[in-house]
DNA sequence: CTAAACCGTGGACAATGGTCTATTGTTTTC
DNA sequence: GAAAACAATAGACCATTGTCCACGGTTTAG
């Protein structure tokens, strides 16, 4: 598919998936047209870019992608791949904790001095 | 207590201290001092500024670190207080939700394609 | 055929959240 | 009293994460 599908599909602008691109997040290929260039782009980078929406909301950086992303290639170890997700989930429940605490910080400073 | 014990107590570099000064996160008076204009901080910026520090681990950005100050400032209405308060608490739990999502997301990658 | 919509490239611009440096003056310590 | 540590101010600088714009070319709809 072409890039303004994609941007609509997954609801990132055509100017983030380039950025994405760019950053090595996602990989498109030159059709075979001998009039154009367009980029084509596979169904997985759908499915990408529909969890980097989601991650990128979590509070992960476009470096934590692109590590996972490379971990996850074809080419990488299945165990290093592992590894760096299973990191990056620890990193994710401890933000989570350290969330609960700034709510609860928050909370009881409401029933305190309320 | 000066900018220096300051730091040092709350972990929080003078540099960043300034920075958060000047975007009104905390405030501090200038001493009596004749011959110098060092300035004074009070035992309840080491609260703020450790609480800055948790709250920014938790995604929360400066200007909703600010607009928490100021809505829990003397001179504030305190309903309005409790309902800046409020929403910041519920934009955190939407927050560690999507953590959530995104942690499920990443342990079933794993257990599917290990 | 023509206008509208699309594409790629490249670079400028912007907001956020700091960090570092330079300069000048003050305190503290030896 | 000299050196080291501290302070204030101002401004430069940096990475991150996009967004916007201009350009020239292509495709598609009417």
């Amino acid at each position: 598919m072409r890039i303004g599908e994609l941007a609509q599909k997954s609801g990132v602008s055509r100017d983030t998936i380039r950025f994405y691109e760019r950053n090595g997040l996602i990989t498109s290929t030159v059709g075979d047209s001998e009039t154009n260039s367009y980029r084509n782009y596979k169904d997985d980078c759908l499915v990408w870019l529909q969890f980097f929406a989601g991650a990128r909301e979590a509070g992960m950086s476009v470096a934590d992608l692109r590590s996972i992303v490379e971990a996850t290639a074809e080419s990488c170890d299945r165990e290093v791949a592992r590894a760096v997700v299973q990191r990056k989930i620890e990193e994710l429940k401890e933000r989570a904790n350290q969330i609960g605490n700034v709510v609860r910080f928050l909370e009881n400073a409401l029933s305190g001095s309320g």
